[in-house]
RNA sequence: UGGGAGAUCGUCCAAUGGUAGGACAGCGGCCUUUGGAGCCGUAUAUCCAGGUUCGAAUCCUGGUUUCCCAGCCA
């Protein structure tokens, strides 16, 4: 990789994890863990998660785990395991065979409720849900004790085995720890720590029926993996009370937890359950539709994992809830796709020219650089003959004061071919524009004069008797609005939807050299944006996904006239 | 007086008592066989009010304001 050092400041973390090697808090050890729920595809928020953590790791020498909380078998799938695992992966980063799940914890966690049963901590609530929250109180009104919160030890014992036994249906029974019921911490208002769930578990089966609570097994779980470091989103600053109640009342190794701020970035949505429903109600084609935040999405997109952990990076972790401009991660994917990716003439809205002093039926084969960025890419050949296609957008029949590409009368280069002179417009019975008749200048060859003459534009084409077809699709963002959890008034965040964010081009044509494409792979489509072959690709059609466009001066001068 | 956490350029992130700096975005220019890339330059910020100090983004006091929490979700 030729990608510099992103070099970033020391974050807040990295900062305590210095004092706690100084201080010899873990006796220098740094074990973090990347915890994934399996009820949704990763995205790019994931992202940020998964680089700090396992890039902490890599920074101090130490070790991260891949672990599932898969504690909920009513939300969780093997599907998401999968994909999980394989986004993990993509993004380069190793496990080292430490790939655990909060249900290879299931029985430990089960002889831990029993010792906080036992030791006065835990009692079975009989209340119904209804009543549970109730009960619990408001914000500013402190809660009450449930009429069960005295049983006796031995009842507890009783009635939690039976619940593990199956005998009771869902919502009958519910362990709870005893703390507080007036604690200003809603957490601590004796938190419910097993619930009764009468469902196949994609790993343990129906083994259980008794399922802990995220709360009562996250804590243990980073206990258990001896984690030095469990970091994680700000939303859990007030469970960490909790955690370290159980970690003490257990007395088991206690992990250090940190928050930090969740990525936010505009013209997208980053919950799973907001991209759950995208998916479910048909606004996109599914979890890896190129519009969507998934690193599946973004995958299929063209970007790349080098860009998004470039991104990560530089992007840093605090404590401040952000909003990242997407712009910052268009730059990234931009800055490496620039590197890597070889160019290649397309041409998407076709306009046919004939260059009528080139003579008919000669085919020239001209020289092309593959990627003017890195000398080690090579050169390829590119058929030139006496009739080409143009981008529609590069001609106009009256040209403002600031296009430089064909006119009547104008001259242009023809990029590694000819300089050209627009001599004649044909047009249709409507007026339109169907074909344009040049000249070429064949002192030109290669795109360079020896008179030196100046030339302001320089286009792309194709061969008409060599183009390939293809499909090419468009993506703009799939919402209109930066902050589109922001929904007007009785609206959700799907009145935001850009009914625009697709669009397909049915009649591009390619030049010959990418009918060696394969999937995934990125190009430039010179003058136009980053490409890459999409899996919908047939034997009859080439389909390629635009991943993000080069930037354009030519368009924002024509936005600011 | 419910609990917890934040507030620095337009957007993110730095600066931990000593010249408020970087990136993206913006603007201007150079260069160019991609109106790409690259290069150079440039404007813009410490939530507010007091206090401590030679000196405050940083420490103290008091405000303001934003976010999170009342799942048998994670």
């Amino acid at each position: 990789m030729t990608t510099p050092e992103i070099t970033s400041a020391a974050n807040f973390i990295e900062k305590i994890i210095e004092e706690d090697n100084q201080s010899n808090k873990f006796g220098g050890r740094v074990h973090t863990r990347f915890p994934p729920e399996p009820n949704g595809y990763l995205h790019i928020g994931h992202a940020k998660s998964i680089c700090l953590n396992f890039g902490l790791a890599e920074k101090f020498g130490g070790m991260a785990n891949l672990r599932f909380d898969d504690t909920n078998p009513s939300k969780e799938e093997v599907e998401y395991v999968d994909s999980i695992i394989n986004d993990v992966h993509w993004l380069g980063f190793d496990w080292e065979g430490r790939l655990f799940y909060a249900s290879d914890y299931f029985q430990q966690l089960y002889d831990f409720a029993l010792k906080l049963i036992k030791d006065g901590n835990a009692y079975v609530d009989s209340l119904t849900a209804e009543q549970i929250r109730q009960h619990r109180g408001t914000l500013t009104e402190p809660g009450k004790a449930s009429p069960y919160r005295g049983r006796s030890v031995e009842e507890n014992l009783n009635l939690f085995e039976r619940m593990k036994a199956g005998e009771f249906k869902e919502g009958e029974h519910v362990l709870r720890a005893k703390i507080d019921m007036a604690a200003g911490n809603l957490n601590m208002r004796d938190p419910v720590m097993y619930r009764v769930i009468h469902a196949e578990h994609h790993r343990t089966g129906n083994q259980w029926c008794i399922y802990p609570m995220y709360d009562f097994a996250h804590g243990q779980s980073d206990s258990l993996e001896r984690i030095t470091h469990s970091i994680c989103t700000l939303e859990f600053e007030d469970h960490r009370p909790l955690y370290d109640w159980f970690v003490e009342k257990l007395g088991i190794y206690a992990p250090q937890q940190i928050e930090f701020a969740r990525l936010n970035l505009t013209y997208t949505v980053m919950s799973k359950r907001k991209l759950l429903l995208l998916v479910r109600e048909g606004h996109v084609t599914g979890w890896d539709d190129p519009r969507m935040p998934t690193l599946s999405g973004l995958r299929r997109r063209g970007y790349t994992a080098q860009a998004i952990r470039d991104f990560a990076d530089r992007i840093g972790v605090a404590k401040n809830e952000s909003v990242i401009d997407i712009a910052l991660l268009e730059y990234f994917i931009r800055q490496d796709l620039n590197r890597h990716a070889q160019r290649v003439m397309a041409v998407m809205n076709p306009l046919k020219v004939v260059i009528t002093n080139y003579p008919e039926g000669m085919v020239e084969e001209m020289d092309a650089v593959n990627n003017p960025e890195d000398p080690t890419a090579g050169m390829r050949q590119v058929p030139f003959s006496r009739e080409i296609y143009i981008e529609r957008d590069d001609f106009m029949e009256e040209p403002s004061k600031k296009f430089f590409r064909l006119a009547p009368g104008r001259e242009v280069r023809l990029m590694h071919a000819y300089y050209i002179i627009c001599n004649e417009v044909i047009k249709d019975e409507h007026g339109e524009v169907i074909e344009l008749h040049c000249s070429y200048d064949p002192a030109t060859r290669g795109g360079d004069s020896p008179d030196k003459r100046k030339i302001q534009g320089t286009l792309h084409w194709v061969s008409v008797a060599h183009a390939m077809a293809a499909e090419v699709r468009l993506y703009d963002q799939l919402f209109n609005t930066p902050t589109p959890d922001e929904a007007a008034e009785g609206q959700d965040f799907t009145a935001n939807l850009n009914p625009n964010s697709l669009q397909i081009l049915n009649n591009v044509k390619l030049e010959p050299s990418v009918a060696h494409a394969s999937l995934g792979t990125s190009y430039q489509f010179l003058r136009q944006g980053y490409f890459c072959l999409d899996a919908d690709t047939t034997a009859e059609k080439l389909v390629f996904n635009r991943t993000v466009t080069l930037r354009d001066t030519w368009a924002k001068i024509q936005t600011k006239q």
